[in-house]
DNA sequence: ATTTGGTCTGTGCCCGTACACAGAGTAAAG
DNA sequence: CTTTACTCTGTGTACGGGCACAGACCAAAT
């Protein structure tokens, strides 16, 4: 019975026509203060609520949003938001919703930037940024400040007070950091070593990387029983197959005592078989991501935890926040943590076969 | 440039009206064979998709959905399907989504079944169900079946070959018996006991709990360099405070070697204070959902860990299923398992301010 | 030959919002 | 008093698919 309201029914109680009430929904002016007061007394009094779907059927507007993410030639990891960026994509295509996809070259700050300028020369509605490299990514974002285009951000978070930043939506590095301390004192005995390992080229310019580090550190400070030695190591040139063994064995070598390795990136597979041939006595493994390599260590048991950090979900709810802003004019969150998921051999199964996940649509 | 394909499109290639094509599109007969072989034609060589949004808009169609979940007065944990079924229907009131809520009491096969043939009479098109109680579920399901009324569970699953089960979301129960015996597994040493206990009546005709168990069993059966001893013991009723606080003491008096509990319910809270009371030696908790007394508990370090089995997504998830099934016509999974978080005070708040997630709506 | 009953097909309005356009009204300028 | 410029308001159509209805067409019955 309670029949939905339209802007028929207001512009009948207000005594006005539905042009008048459109353009005061839409602030598009050209209305007198009293005809403006009527509509607005007449749409709170019948508490009118737009229907999405007439009204996303009559726009025949278009929103272009520039995607500027890792490709996912350097690591698979950016296989995922992709895919959710796609996901999401084809089921907002009917609203009109369309994106040009910006692949930079991992470890290529350069790159990112001539893509970023690209993308300012051209006439976006939006941008979804994974703000990788911290120096250039102010910078860019510094421009679309200037410019007022707005932008959000996954995976990396670069903390701006400006309006143009709509939101943050990925893991929060600080805690994914002493979780994963948490999950390797479990196996680990007084007086033993913990190693963070980055894997990356420019650690300093990679705030998501000192985050991890930062809280793997405080947890084994602050947890004093234990005595755990927690030391710090980078090696940036994995492709570089015989350089990463030799800097394993050195490093394991400097280490006697090492009994758990966190490597703050998806990268953890790389060293395994190094670390399997050098390292005599038990050792623990934690990782980011559930990409297929990893995936077979946590199998056979060599790594021990995978923290999940939802790389799919970073790209779906990263497209979906900006389609929420853009075209249903919603408040979205301005910092989203994804969770942080524990995964064992146990439980790996559930966040492999997450395919009915990706049946569905967030509006 | 490449716009979208209409109705109206196919009926010019095909050479027929778009009434016609319409009947074709939704099989709704007096079409002959000539005109149907020309529409199929145009709509292959097209490749039509339907435009959702101009397809509901259009439908004046209502659904009408029964939903019949245990009410929290019993048990907080059914506050979150709930607010999950909400959201979603909320946001699925324009495609004319209605539900009729009909909560049954905890523990009382007898209110389910008397709520159940209420249902039956009822003309709905379609039912989101918890299966609690085996016996009674099985029962009303036949009858759903032989009406074709279709229907979705969510929490326990009854595996059911018939047409009329969509789908079942929720948590595996066997995998989570062997994840909550290798966490508590951590903190135990060997030749301890492991008690996995059921705080529910007629355990028997609860399937979910009897998987738990066994896949708890089997977890300390398979591994077995610890020996550790498992236990199974089962109290329902829990509202009788003394007859609780009697109960646990007598249960640790019986087990002196006790490390490890697991409360194979959300109902944990209900005994930490009594534990804490008889127990001398330190033990570890283990027990399911966020609920807010659990917290506290999990916060003050009381428990140990706690397995999400998300609440929230198994409503929110249940209702979307039967949207796209019903109203989009889409393919559903049929077994659709949740995650199994593992929460523990270090990454607990990532779990409990999901109220992102909630800001969305799956379609 | 006309009527009847049935199958098949096209036309046109409906849904609720967006927006273009035209027209009314008013005030200032000539 | 007329013209011009501007603000304000109502009308009408588009959006794409659902669906009711009218009517065309054909075969069988009267």
């Amino acid at each position: 019975m309670n029949k939905r309201i339209r802007i028929k029914d207001i512009a009948k109680v207000a005594g006005v026509s539905k042009g008048t009430v459109d353009r005061v929904l839409h602030n598009r002016g050209n209305v007198s203060t009293k005809a403006r007061d009527k509509v607005i007394a007449a749409m709170e009094k019948l508490e009118y609520e737009p229907n999405v779907i007439a009204s996303a059927l009559a726009s025949k507007k278009s929103w272009q949003i520039a995607v500027l993410i890792p490709g996912h030639e350097g690591d698979p990891f950016w296989e995922q938001p992709l895919e959710g960026i796609h996901r999401a994509v084809k089921t907002l295509r009917d609203y009109g919703v369309q994106i040009d996809y910006y692949p930079f070259r991992d470890a290529d700050p350069e790159h990112f930037r001539s893509l970023g300028q690209r993308i300012l020369r051209t006439p976006y509605d939006a941008l979804l940024v994974a703000p990788s490299f911290a120096r250039e990514s102010h910078e860019l974002l510094d421009h679309c400040d200037a410019k007022g285009l707005k932008y959000v951000e996954i995976n990396t978070l670069l903390e701006r007070e400006t309006s143009c930043f709509l939101a943050y939506i990925g893991q929060d590095s600080y805690a994914s950091g002493v979780l994963a301390a948490k999950l390797l004192n479990f196996e680990m005995s007084p007086g033993a070593t913990a190693i963070i390992l980055h894997l990356e080229k420019e650690v300093y310019n990679a705030r998501h990387l000192l985050d991890k580090q930062a809280g793997f550190e405080d947890f084994f400070n602050k947890q004093a029983e234990k005595h755990i030695h927690v030391v710090q190591e980078s090696y940036g040139d994995i492709q570089d197959l015989t350089g990463t063994e030799c800097f394993i064995r050195e490093m394991l070598a400097k280490y006697p005592a090492t009994q758990g390795i966190f490597v703050s990136t998806s990268k953890l597979f790389r060293v395994v078989p190094a670390i399997k041939k050098y390292q005599q006595k038990p050792v623990s493994l934690i990782g980011f991501d559930l990409i297929e390599q990893n995936l077979a260590y946590l199998a056979s048991g060599d790594i021990s935890f995978l923290i999940n950090q939802n790389p799919y979900k970073q790209g779906f709810l990263g497209m979906m926040n900006l389609f929420n802003h853009l075209v249903l004019k919603r408040d979205i969150q301005r910092l989203q943590f994804l969770p942080l998921d524990v995964v064992m051999r146990e439980n790996v199964r559930y966040y492999v076969e997450e395919e009915y996940e990706k049946m569905h649509i967030v509006i």
